[in-house]
RNA sequence: UGGGGUGUAGCCAAGCGGUAAGGCACGGGACUUUGACUCCCGCACUCGUAGGUUCAAAUCCUGCCACCCCAGCCA
């Protein structure tokens, strides 16, 4: 697997230095998702990070699915992610697992805790205890029951795991300082009450841990040298350690170190659980694999490969600065990488008809087609020709504009791996239908000596006798640029209507073998994977990404 | 106004006291039976800003400014 993230980041300088000092004599990563929604294309920059960096010093990334609050999480998720995760080809060399699986052992420390005064049980309410927090500006007040006996917590803390009190009756708390001008050391919850089924220990336990313990307690736990997560995180950290240092005695000599970086943030695009529900819950878009969507399973069902967005993940970089990266990268990525592999095939995507004069009725040719120009190792395949074909319509034009050295009357243009035309006119039918009438030049034809004749336009087409229907489905951004900076974060508001636009077109009959999940290059159209709602009678191609097109960006500059 | 972070080109990003890598985007050109691909060329006299130290500063020091994160019994 590639490995050409940044030659340096800062991430990977600390870690050199940490095995330089011999703090570490190995490295241990792990990629903690809570399994309570899809994973999308931010996450690939936390996934690529951990496992990336486990792979460069030849030491372990595990998978842990950091599962603790049961309100929220369900199997299908952990399965989701599981897939996710396979399909963008990484390996949890180190192991596969749960927090939930470690559930009795926080409870262990979390009672060791209360034994040397660590923790308290707290009965405050949850304003009271907002209250007694103080502000950001203003220092906390210790809880009334900050002091009780040990004896009492250690009594009470065992009640609420024996489903003696209800929700929200009491939480058990960290003591550690109130006035602590980093507000997450102010007391902060170790456990609360949840009478939540869990999707794995079901209704085992009904006090679950929260993450500022169970994280750093479970990364000890699993062996983890190098904890990398999002800078979010970083005020957590002296949390963490704190942890880490008083629960030592129990982690036989683990001592995780957490390392925060920015998280990516994609222009034009949301990337927040809550917006791409809401955007799948208002029917914007048709599920959490519509193509349009930036999660995992959206982008594979839209064409995107797995190299394609690790590709992107290396380009992006790695540093603690908050960015907002181009979607132009992405897509340049995914052109890169298929356009080494996709095979070329011939689909018209807005239809008119041509019709060969000098051609006779019923005749018909075979021509042979590179599958991909730079390789000829890819092979060929065969296309038909007969006396009507169809081309884009936008590769006509009654009266040309400058520049435009496509089919117009009176000019010539070659057929791409067939023959040069000449346009001699055209019609229209009583419906204002379009027939284009075109002269063919036999001797140009491809492979033949008289294919050396230069015109300046080369066009795609299909052979209106024997090409199939298909629907092209093509994607725009999913998210308009905000008019001002009070409407960027209403997303719904900024949902572009026009994301989705549906072609029908023709594609050449050798697109018929074509199997869901297959992309190829529609001749100067673009990269189109093809889609599950295909039929029998019609396939479904998304595009992937359209080719660069600096033809029609001149045409708009004009 | 407390604490924690971050400022290098339109967007990312290297740089770690010796005179601004690279990618994307953009502009120009060559090639072309995809206006694609590929290939050339161009694109920061300056690193948020103002001072200071030094023979030498994006790198060290000081002040200022801007932006991001934190007051869940979410992760």
């Amino acid at each position: 697997m590639e490995n050409n993230m940044s030659v340096s980041n800062f991430i990977w300088d600390a870690i050199d230095k940490d095995l330089e000092e011999k703090i570490y004599t190995e490295v241990h990563t792990r990629f903690p998702p809570e399994p309570n929604g899809y994973l999308h294309i931010g996450h690939c920059k936390a996934l690529y990070t951990n496992f990336m960096t486990a792979a460069k010093y030849n030491g372990l990334c595990n998978l842990r699915f950091d599962d603790t609050n049961p309100a929220k999480e369900e199997t299908h998720f952990v399965e989701g992610i599981i897939e996710d995760i396979r399909w963008m080809g990484f390996d949890w060399n180190g192991g596969l697992f749960y927090a939930s699986d470690q559930y009795q052992r926080f409870y262990d420390i979390a009672v060791d805790f209360i034994k040397r005064g660590l923790a308290y049980v707290d009965e405050l309410s949850v304003d009271e205890i907002r209250t007694y927090r103080g502000t950001l500006t203003e220092p906390g007040k210790n809880s009334p029951y900050r002091d009780r006996p040990i004896e009492e917590n250690l009594r009470l803390f065992a009640e609420m795991k024996e489903g003696k009190h209800k929700e929200g009756s009491m939480i058990l708390r960290a003591k550690i300082d109130m006035a602590s001008p980093n507000i997450n050391m102010r007391d902060p919850a170790m456990y609360r009450i949840l009478f939540k089924h869990h999707h794995r220990t079901g209704d085992a336990w009904c006090i679950y841990p929260m993450y500022d313990f169970s994280h750093p307690i479970n990364d000890a736990f699993e062996g983890i040298t190098h904890s990398l997560c999002s800078l979010e995180y970083e005020d957590h950290r002296p949390l963490y350690e704190w942890f880490v240092q008083k629960a030592a005695h129990m982690l036989d000599g683990a001592h995780p170190r957490q390392i925060e970086f920015a998280r990516l943030n994609l222009s034009n695009t949301v990337m927040s659980k809550r917006y791409l529900r809401s955007l799948v819950e208002n029917h914007l878009v048709k599920g959490w694999d519509d193509p349009r969507m930036p999660t995992l399973c959206g982008l594979r069902r839209k064409g995107y490969t797995p190299e394609s967005i690790r590709s992107f993940i290396s380009k992006i970089g790695l540093s603690k600065a908050d960015s907002e990266v181009d979607t132009a990268l992405l897509e340049f990525c995914v052109r890169e990488d298929l356009g080494e592999k996709a095979i070329r095939a011939s689909a018209v995507l807005e239809p008119v008809l041509v019709e060969f004069t000098n051609w006779p009725e019923g005749k018909t040719e075979t021509l042979s087609v590179q599958n991909h120009p730079n390789y000829p190792a890819m092979g060929e395949h065969t296309m038909t020709i007969g006396k009507r074909i169809y081309i884009e319509a936008t590769d006509f034009m009654e009266e040309p504009v400058k520049k435009f050295h496509r089919m117009s009357p009176g000019k010539e243009v070659r057929l791409k791996d067939a023959f040069i035309v000449l346009c001699e006119g055209f019609e229209r039918d009583e419906n204002g239908a379009l027939k284009i009438l075109c002269s063919v030049d036999f001797d140009s034809r491809s492979g033949s000596e008289g294919a050396n004749r230069k015109v300046k336009g080369t066009l795609h087409w299909v052979n209106a006798h024997d090409c199939l229907p298909f629907e092209a489905r093509l994607y725009e951004q999913i998210l308009l640029p905000s008019e001002n900076e009070e409407d960027s974060k209403d997303y719904i508001e900024r949902f572009n209507h026009d994301s989705l636009l549906v072609k029908s077109g023709y594609m050449e009959r050798y697109l018929g073998e074509a199997k869901v999940g297959d992309t190829y290059q529609f001749l100067r159209n673009g990269y189109f994977c093809k889609d599950p709602d295909s039929t029998e009678d019609c396939a479904v191609f998304n595009r992937v990404v359209g080719l660069r097109d600096t033809f029609s960006k001149q045409l708009k500059q004009e």
